[in-house]
DNA sequence: TCAATAGTGTCTGTTAGACATTATGGA
DNA sequence: TCCATAATGTCTAACAGACACTATTGA
């Protein structure tokens, strides 16, 4: 009988770069990449050990990060999705892929990893600080509705975004303004959530199936 | 160095006894009970190892089921949420607890895998019929709100339940009706989700900060 | 006839999305 | 001055929640 092979985390940590969501790569067999992976440790928590992992490779442990699930392959894996502040730089040999070159650079198992990474993230999105998470600590509007429409892989209303946004004090305007360019400079603001009240809406039926 | 222990699939398989959720649970040392569980299989599927595990322990591979997220406590355990229909029966050895006596009858890591498994259901219950496999094929719309009462912990409102799930083609409406003591007999469905068309709303904050 | 439950019609406040307009900088 | 982007006000359709009402059975 053989040994099991020990169980690993998988990290799939993004970020934004270039206006595009990508993900943290390490040079894998042939010319193909690979999620970085860890052993998973036999006391601490697997997420520590995938912030652990992400520290190594990005100088930074992971502003956020959630589980998105086990599968078995060629042993027992547990995929850790983790996002980092856009400006982030990849070091000791790790890249950013950009999503769209996931089928050519990753295996099948790679790419099926970073979906269900990206799925868990989307999940979250609107219970925790995701989108905030791939900003750094201040940044205007336009930059964290650009953050959502990456993960929600939509386009969403301007006024509306704003005017839900602001009527769940989640962030709070600072002092200062950005130039970016040609038009009106945007204000800067800070991910600053109040203790929400809890309106509980009616249940949505419309994803289902 | 000591043997790493296998990794465990533990099973926190639900359903509805008179008219509260249950968790099934076998004998487990002293006079706690615990959740079943099995070493994760080297081939093949987690969910398909936990569904073997819950046809052993209630005759019927569950009706849907999802992971809730792995964790290390005495070796790496991976927490696999099922639902059946109410009514299945508990078998080899096995029983139903009411989520209300949890704390009592649990130990505190088998308390926290079941909190895990509800909120992974929970959290699933717009996407997928969860609330529908917790019941047998027809039921009336009364029963069909109670499980999601259960499953999100609140009340809903009758009227805009029933616009919302009418709205959504989700259920169509048999032949049959059943009366059930004293008041008019309900009208039985059946589930039957007709394509949707993509409404994508708005993000919601509402849960977030 | 009464009680109890199922199922529906109507009203109202809220809000998402559309649209238009103002504000403010750079080219 | 023109253009591009930020930010905001207004309108409307959709909808959640409240309420009341009808329908249909058993006691």
């Amino acid at each position: 009988m053989s040994a099991r092979p020990a169980p690993l985390v998988l990290l799939a940590c993004c970020t934004v770069v270039d206006g595009a969501l990508a993900v943290l790569v390490q040079p894998g067999s042939g010319r193909r990449s690979a999620l970085p992976s860890a052993p998973v440790p036999t006391r601490g928590s697997i997420e520590d050990a995938a912030a652990e992992l992400a520290k190594r490779l990005t100088g930074r442990v992971p502003a956020w990060s959630v589980q998105a699930g086990a599968s078995v392959d060629a042993g027992l894996t547990i995929t850790v999705a983790a996002v980092v502040p856009s400006g982030t730089a990849a070091q000791a040999g790790a890249a950013w892929l950009p999503m769209e070159q996931l089928a050519a650079a990753l295996a099948a198992d790679g790419v099926a990893a970073v979906r269900a990474a990206v799925s868990a993230m989307q999940d979250r999105l609107d219970r925790e600080p995701v989108a905030f998470r791939l900003l750094p600590p201040t940044f205007t509007l336009t930059e964290l509705q650009e953050r959502y429409e990456l993960l929600l892989e939509r386009r969403l209303h301007k006024a509306s975004f704003r005017r839900a946004l602001l009527a769940a004090h989640l962030v709070e305007p600072t002092e200062h303004w950005r130039s970016e360019g040609r038009g009106r400079p945007a204000q800067l603001f800070r991910f600053s959530p109040r203790r929400r009240r809890g309106v509980q809406r009616s249940v949505r039926f419309e994803h289902l199936g």
